[in-house]
DNA sequence: TTGATAAAATCATCTGATGACTTGATGAGC
DNA sequence: GCTCATCAAGTCATCAGATGATTTTATCAA
């Protein structure tokens, strides 16, 4: 059943100070009305308009000071982004991911250092099977190796997104799904490092895609069941 | 010189219970200390702990409830995570943004509607030029272009970050650059449409990457001066 | 077991008061 | 005329107390 659209007070405030922010009600750098204003032009308890400002402080949309007031920081919102793509699906969040590891193959193949190269084949050797420790420990070891070759890429952007689907793919996985994934065997994660290690982009790209096609298969699979 | 850092007491007093929560103080479903409570617990009063609980809630970490109590929603916090992509350089941006640009039309290949290649046929058409009604309403429609082909993809977790970067790529590039990026002409955009409409996902991902290639160098020039 | 009722617990909201800080005006001293 | 200390007003920060609304739990009768 869907349960009812019932919201508090202070979150409506934020949200329509939010609107009017965005519409750009204020420029950047404007000081707003102060809070006994605000208390008045919202109809609602200082206490309240507090809350709400506090909340958008945190979204980086205000800046208060104390002694001066408080001032429009940004008119632009993109905390809602990463809530719309964690509700955007499994599929889509493993798509995305696996574009981002393509790329990052990509230019690890292209900016590695012997560092990094180390650090990968370290990583895998150390990987080991599932017998080994049990299964969260091997999940752990798994990712730590996945994530040794988004961080040769040397892209920050990539990285973190990187680790924000991995996260978000976890928690839907373990909450959600209960069919197993496939797990490429040795050989396969060897052919990612070997062909980042000859420092061809395409050959690194083409290995983390052939990796991720059977996997991708499986859940889609699971997914239309 | 270094601005001292100085912070309020809602802010530490939210960090504080966002470290408990990440830490995994308490598991998720579980109740945490009402606000009687808190204000023991961290020695400051009630309006602060409302303060501080409400910015957690809207961060999704926490889940008021009227009656019932306050609970544990969620121990990982995405919300930086794009703040930090914001802060990871043009380049990085950019590289990241191509990625799921690419991804994305090699999924619109293979999932293209014919409305779809309609929707893209059309906004290529009225794209134009520079010349028509300027500079800013031309980048619009550019925009809006790109965005039909993402927009087919039908992976909606790519279209929320290609937004997400597009704007903030939008953003730096008016602050920081003052030279100008290289505009692939109308054949080179036509070229992506055309392999997008053929199916071939591997065609279509060639014509983006080589569409971008010269842009990327471009910006890469740009940036090391 | 079911259903109604009452009581307790908890968050939601308002009000008033005081403190801390920033900003701008004022005026003394040079 | 310029610099600096001082003061006053404006503003956010924080606390305290009280009341309301909602949920949960306990109780008890049918």
């Amino acid at each position: 059943m869907q349960p009812v659209n019932r919201t508090n007070l202070a979150e409506s405030t934020a949200e329509s100070l939010r609107t009017e922010i965005l519409g750009g009600r204020w420029a950047v750098g404007e000081r707003i009305p102060n809070e006994t204003a605000l208390t008045e032009l919202l109809a609602v308890s200082r206490g309240t308009v507090r809350e709400a400002v506090r909340v958008l402080v945190s979204k980086g949309l205000l800046d208060a000071r104390q002694g001066s007031g408080t001032y429009v920081r940004s008119t632009v919102d993109t905390s809602g982004a990463l809530d719309r793509v964690k509700r955007s699906g499994l599929r889509d969040q493993w798509e995305a991911r696996a574009a981002l590891d393509v790329e990052a193959a990509r230019l690890a193949a292209l900016r590695h250092t012997p560092a990094d190269l180390e650090r990968m084949t370290s990583l895998l050797r150390a990987r080991g099977t599932v017998a080994d420790g049990g299964r969260d420990a091997f999940g752990r070891r798994d990712i730590a190796f996945h994530r040794s070759i988004v961080e040769a890429s040397g892209n920050r952007a990539i990285i973190e997104l990187y680790d924000f689907f991995t996260s978000a793919i976890l928690e839907t996985i373990h909450s959600t799904l209960n069919g197993d994934l496939p797990e490429p065997d040795d050989r396969a994660h060897a052919a990612i490092v070997e062909a980042i290690a000859t420092g061809d982009p395409d050959l690194a790209a083409a290995a983390v895609r052939a990796f991720m096609a059977p996997v991708l298969e499986e859940l889609q699979r699971l997914l239309s069941q």
